[in-house]
DNA sequence: GCAAGGTC
């Protein structure tokens, strides 16, 4: 019997550290193993995993899409192998001389399975040492020590529902997809994929686009009138009891509409028939779990992803908890006031969490979601500095700190105050509401508290009827989903899980079957949807996630196998292979069209083919003829972005309008040959000398592209070009590339201002809106130098190229502190000062400075 | 290079 160690094993190494910390009372000390984190202490260790740690696939043999049969991969054999070699060559490095073993991943079913992978890997080295399986909710002192006070068995009927949903979701979705992608010839990058969940979520948009389409929109009244009562005036809205009895507004007859506008605008005055008067408690908000968080910062401005991203790097960090969680309810433990008491001190929360305090009574709210294995998304009560986040990671961190300062708060209080009146015998009604305590939007500023006047009056009393109004309308479409309504949506019908519904909406967007946000199908996403629904419902159904979960609590409890299942489901695929395979050439042509139609811009102008985008080999988008190489006509794209084809056309080219999509700097180019042609009619405006090879320039002699001097002088010029950007540059371009950026939109000015340190005129920008105040861009170079200051972080000397962060704190220490000085330095006398850094570095900074 | 699920 060996007498090592004992090894825990938890499923990241956060829960790992905080485990052992809580085991060991503080005592335990971080080793590394393989670059892995293990704690230790007394005669234990505790190994985080970093989640799944093997993986399942086909063999090799099975690798090369072309040579494999999709319908082939349905009965192929599926291994399990180390996707963090390096992690588990540290555990089996633990585990060999261990004398027991513990496994403390996450309570809950992928952990359960997690555990076994550990387990297996565990007894590849180690066929004797006991292992033991704990389970706890949370990771806190009371229920982590109970939990180890009383181990159990792993359970491999769990683990082995999980392995089931890992079997049929490889084997439909790599049979599918491949086949999918063989018939439309797209191999690459650009496969074309369906599975078990982006299935559905992609059905799910498409459904919903084709609903707008199908949409017919009727048209429909609507009536308004101003009441008075003394000074004060609001609005009042016609309704009518239809004819079940139901209060109406919209009226759908024109005729109708008019008549009764008529009689409205000739009343002079309406009188009160009933006032109503109602207090309505607004409860606070449940805690967050991760959709309600997403959801959150969505109303905030942040996609799911960037919410995400941003959620776990303060997790990381150690401020808020860990943001995958279903839970809304928080744990028992969870001691509110202690919590805010960790946020008095502080400058934005203080006031809050003091107020908070001083309540009576503290009750945190709690949803309908309670599961075992993470607490809601909260504060943690460690509390970054202002400084030590980033602007988009204080939003983010705000946002968990005051939904925990909401669940913990009292509910607000709103009276709400009805009027109905009658005008020359029309109903009028007005609805008024006023915070009358403001409770949890104290210190929840996200939701809409704003509140809208209607005035004291009485029944029976006259009010004059100052101003009326019809408005015509009509019925709009649904909307498209949101980012997080979809992943609301994606969470009632089942599919996804709180770690990957965000993950999912961002596959379909690098898979090219959604654009824009709010997400857009492609025409490919709807042959995809299309081709599914002919052949292989199920992979676009919620119904096969159902199905699945429903044969995974059957495996849990023992009432199936894992074979059982898995064979099942593969009967089924075969079926779907055989309808598929006999019509794979037409699914194949379908797939293609689509995917040309997401790429036509409209006809070439020199041949009979399409103008379509197209990447150039250096990975920049272009316009290029399809019938390349007979036709060789091609238009340039904005080098930022990736280009959107719009539904708007150009009334002179036919051409569809592009836009440009790069998040925030997204923005609109047009018709490309309405750009091209505006480029060629435009003049160069030259504005100096250039600084590389211009009349005054010290450094180098004009030379041509053959090495030899050609005596001309370059001057800089503004310059429009054809891919409608616009710059200041070289008039001797190419044989000299000097050019300084301009902004893409506005009018450019030169003015009489001159800059005394480049000799060349100030340039102002002003704007067709007649809002939009003029910038002065000033000189173009010191311009583009504060812009590239700006883009290294605030430092103006990391501008230069050449000097990145250290170099720029050494020249500090040295006195160097901008670019000027830096250009004014002695070279040698500079170079003394500056360790590491010769006289020529510094001469090739200075006229990198230029 | 395929899925979906962990985690970073």
């Amino acid at each position: 019997m060996s007498k090592g160690p004992e090894l825990i094993i938890t499923e990241k190494d956060n829960a790992a550290r905080r485990i052992a910390d809580i085991l060991s009372g503080e005592s335990a000390e971080a080793d590394r193993i393989n670059g892995v984190n293990v704690y230790k202490w007394g005669g234990k260790r505790c190994i985080g995993l970093s989640g799944h740690v093997v993986g399942v696939d086909f063999p090799p043999e099975y690798n090369d899409w072309r040579d494999v049969e999709p319908v082939e991969l349905i009965d192929a054999p599926i291994d399990k192998h180390p996707t963090q070699e390096n992690i588990v060559a540290a555990l089996r490095r633990l585990a060999r001389n261990a004398r027991r073993v513990v496994i403390a991943t996450d309570y809950d079913r992928e952990g359960e399975l997690i555990g076994k992978e550990a387990y297996e890997l565990v007894r590849d080295v180690n066929e004797d040492v006991p292992v033991d399986r704990v389970r706890f909710s949370s990771i806190t002192d009371r229920e982590v020590t109970e939990a180890f006070d009383n181990p159990d068995g792993l359970d491999f009927n769990l683990a082995a529902a999980g392995e089931a949903r890992q079997i049929v979701d490889l084997v439909w979705g790599a049979a599918l997809t491949r086949f999918l992608s063989l018939s439309a010839r797209q191999l690459g990058d650009d496969f074309i994929s369906v599975g078990r969940v982006q299935g559905p979520t992609l059905k799910l948009i498409v459904d919903r686009e084709r609903e707008i389409e199908a949409f017919d929109p009727e048209d429909y009244w609507e009536l308004f009138a101003d009441l008075q009562k003394d000074s004060e005036s609001f609005e009042a809205q016609y309704f009518y009891l239809d004819e079940d009895g139901n209060e109406a507004e919209r009226v759908w007859d024109g005729d109708d509409a008019e008549e009764a506008y008529e009689t409205l605008r000739n009343v002079e005055a309406a009188t009160v028939d009933s006032v109503r008067r109602r207090t309505r408690t607004d409860d606070p908000p449940a805690p967050f779990n991760t959709t309600q968080f997403i959801r959150a910062a969505g109303s905030l401005g942040y996609s799911a992803q960037r919410a995400m991203s941003i959620a776990e790097d303060l997790y990381t960090a150690g401020y808020i908890t860990y943001p995958r969680t279903d839970n809304t309810v928080y744990p028992e433990d969870l001691d509110p006031r202690e919590l805010l008491d960790a946020f008095t001190a502080n400058r934005t929360f203080g006031d809050d969490a003091q107020n908070l305090l001083e309540q009576e009574e503290i009750e945190p709210t709690a949803g309908d979601n309670e599961t075992t294995d993470h607490p809601p998304i909260h504060p943690t009560g460690e509390l970054p500095s202002r400084s030590d986040l980033t602007e988009d990671e204080w939003d983010v961190y705000e946002l968990v700190v005051r939904r925990f300062f909401a669940t913990v708060a009292e509910s607000a209080k709103w009276e709400h105050l009805r009027v109905v009146a009658d005008a020359g015998g029309l109903s009028l009604k007005a609805n008024g509401k006023r915070l009358v305590k403001a409770g949890y939007h104290e210190v929840y500023p996200y939701f809409n508290s704003s509140e809208s006047f209607v005035p004291d009056v009485a029944e029976g009393e006259s009010l004059a009827v100052t101003d009326t109004e019809i408005e015509e309308k009509q019925t709009q479409p649904p909307r498209r989903y949101g980012q997080s309504r979809l992943i609301e949506t994606m969470e009632k019908m089942g599919i996804g899980t709180k770690a990957t519904r965000h993950d999912v909406i961002q596959k379909l967007y690098d898979r090219n079957y959604i654009e824009s946000d709010p997400p857009r199908p492609t025409r490919l996403a709807r042959a995809v949807v299309e081709a599914s629904e002919e052949f292989a419902e199920l992979i676009v159904s919620e119904e096969m996630t159902a199905q699945l979960e429903a044969d995974m609590q059957a495996i849990a409890r023992g009432d199936a196998s894992l074979d059982d299942v898995t064979a099942e489901s593969r009967e089924i695929l075969e079926d779907v292979f055989e309808g598929l395979m006999e019509s794979g050439d037409e699914v194949g042509k379908h797939l293609q069209k689509s995917l040309k139609a997401d790429k036509t811009v409209g006809a070439c102008p020199e041949s009979d083919h399409d103008l379509v985008v197209r990447k150039s080999r250096r990975g920049s988008y272009f316009i290029g003829c399809d019938g390349y190489p007979d036709c060789t006509y091609t238009l340039p794209l904005p080098s930022t972005g990736k280009p959107l084809i719009m539904d708007e056309e150009c009334d002179e080219h036919g051409l569809s309008h592009v836009k440009m999509l790069a998040g925030r700097k997204t923005f609109v180019h047009g018709c490309p040959l309405c750009k091209a042609e505006e480029a060629d009619a435009e003049e160069d405006l030259i504005i100096g000398d250039c600084p590389e090879c211009g009349a005054g320039a010290e450094s180098e002699t004009p030379q041509n592209g053959d090495g030899e001097t050609d005596g001309e002088h370059g001057e800089l010029a503004i310059k429009r070009l054809r891919s409608g950007s616009r710059l200041v540059g070289c008039t001797r371009y190419p044989d000299c590339d000097y050019s300084l950026p301009l902004p893409r939109r506005g009018d450019i000015e030169v003015t009489d201002e001159e800059c005394e340190e480049h000799d060349l005129p100030e340039i102002r920008i002003t704007y067709d809106d007649s809002d939009r105040e003029p910038w002065d861009l000033g000189c173009p170079i010191c311009n583009y130098r504060a812009y590239q200051a700006e883009q290294a972080g605030g430092d103006e000397l990391q501008s230069v190229k050449g000097i990145g962060e250290k170099t720029a704190e050494k020249l500090k220490a040295a006195g160097i502190e901008d670019v000027p000085s830096l250009k004014e330095a002695e070279p040698d006398a500079l170079a003394d000062l500056v360790d590491g850094v010769g006289p020529d570095t510094v001469r090739k900074w200075q006229s990198a400075a230029d």
